[in-house]
DNA sequence: CAAGGTTATGCATTTTTTGCATGACCGGAT
DNA sequence: ATCCGGTCATGCAAAAAATGCATAACCTTG
């Protein structure tokens, strides 16, 4: 048994959807279902019931969920205790969010918390939107910020996750900023001549959010893909140096703005309001986190 | 990581040896080897110290060690209670033995314990000595009972396990049953016509023990294996069956004996002294198990 | 019942694991 | 010191397993 399957089956339980999370780990959908069967199979027992869709767990399915947590947060522990890894400091929280937030929202608005809390010492882990959420369900961290969008919805069961909005972020579309504050490139483009468009990985969040925005307008745009990654601040750099076009988040390009680096490049049809939200799970918070979840309650009220 | 990579390594932890470890795995020694340098890659950590032999584990490996046999045991656990496996009645005990004593020594033995302590509802667990001791230190089960020899001693760290001598075994040659009681094949043989010899898989137990037999006569024999296998009771019916020589343990041929299927195959000198011995974990035994070790102590004594 | 989605299957390819042969190394003997 | 019997590591070819692609089978929904 792998613990590979292990993470495939959690993934499963998050989207209830083979070729979904399939994706999302990064392997075909056949790789993945023969993935899935071959845990099955370990255990002598199906997990999923594909009679119908979306799919559902058989009962030996619901049973092994939680044994399949404990599991791989065991052997995470397991390995953090043999690499020696320096246990954390009394009250030190373990906060997962995908790079973007990690590098921009997240220090502002740690800044802003302790002025009101006092200091929190955090440790980080910044991955993609999908392994975050994963991080929280497997136990790997304490509190989760991500993106929130009624379009693409995080997958968390109400029942075990606790949340509370944080703020609010707009992803629009930016580009190099020429003379007299003109941006280089602007939406929607020509038919004749495509913006040159740096665009997000197809599996990240924010490739999602940004084909939002182009829908959203109900504009035709031109746009021809010259570049791909999967985080925001790649698309930064990549446009500061006159590259295309790309969908950042507001806090991502505070600075680039004011210092007249980026200027945005279209109207404000091509915007996506996003939710920046914080999770975590109901039980088991230390007090530490319950008095630092009490105030973030309150204040955000 | 695989769960086969624990296995490894709780295999090696027990024989200190990688060679023998790997034969006792069923795999050839630079695979075992690399497994395990799989596992410590995983880990980003060296579990063991090669610089000297026999082997010892570095920190990190002891620390881990434990960590594993918990892993393994709760993956165990995870597998059983997805398969809907009845959970044990109370007060059933586990026990691990090898195939031999399960179909021999352990009937006769328990019923005569029941005979003085009382009913002992029991699940038994039966491979071969090494799976067995494994799955003892695994906490797969609650009792293993296998053989003893000073040659060919079980690894178990005496401040851990608690061991019982539960009585003497022998391991002797025997043959099919001729006219008038005599066998139809006998040792030493010849050199001109080779004995037809039933031996033991190379790794099995019993293998090792026939080898010291045929060692300890000091006197030259004359054999041409005929067939392997691994399992005392498929030694026994090739032999009765008229294929040749085997050592058998004793209490696996009583009824045979009295039949006149088997006879003895060579003089007493061809004979080998085994303990059968049984070990509990010392610590965590439940009230029942604790009241049956003492009966079984108390009666030996 | 057709359309658009989902998961399963057959097959060729790639990747990984294994075994064999051999090398490097350690410790205890001559 | 040097041989020797043993150990574990490494190179390489062969075997085994996992993967991706194309496509089939299937379910849900309008």
């Amino acid at each position: 048994m792998e613990i590979k399957w292990l993470e495939d089956f959690l993934s499963l339980v998050e989207t209830r959807s083979f070729s979904r999370s399939a994706e999302l780990r990064h392997v075909t959908q056949p790789a993945f279902s023969r993935r899935i069967r071959a845990l099955e199979a370990w255990l002598g027992a199906d997990l999923i019931d594909r009679t119908s869709y979306p799919t559902r767990l058989t009962p030996a399915g619901e049973k092994f969920h939680s044994h399949a947590v404990a599991l791989l947060a065991a052997a995470v522990a397991a390995r953090a205790e043999a690499r020696g890894e320096t246990p954390l400091a009394r009250d030190t929280l373990r906060f997962a969010l995908p790079h973007t937030l990690a590098l921009t929202f997240f220090p502002r608005w740690l800044a802003q918390v302790e002025a009101g809390f006092g200091p929190v010492a955090s440790r980080l882990i910044a991955t993609n939107v999908h392994d975050a959420v994963l991080t929280l369900v497997e136990g790997g961290c304490d509190l989760l910020i991500c993106y929130h969008h009624p379009r693409q919805p995080v997958q968390l069961d109400p029942a075990r996750y606790e949340m509370l909005p944080l703020g609010v972020e707009s992803l629009r579309p930016y580009a190099a900023c020429g003379k007299g504050g003109v941006p280089r490139f602007q939406l929607p483009g020509r038919a004749a001549q495509p913006l040159p468009y740096l665009a997000y990985s197809p599996n990240a969040y924010l490739s999602r959010m940004a084909e939002l925005a182009l829908e959203n307008a109900q504009r035709r745009v031109y746009l021809r893909t010259v570049y791909e990654t999967d985080m925001a601040e790649g698309l930064k750099v990549m446009a500061i140096e006159g590259h295309g076009v790309a969908f950042l988040p507001a806090s991502a390009v505070i600075r680039e703005l004011k210092q007249k680096q980026l200027a945005l490049a279209g109207a404000p049809a091509w915007a996506v309001e996003m939710e920046v939200r914080i999770y975590r799970e109901r039980q088991g918070a230390s007090p530490f986190l319950e008095r630092l979840w009490r105030h973030l309650a309150a204040a955000g009220a």
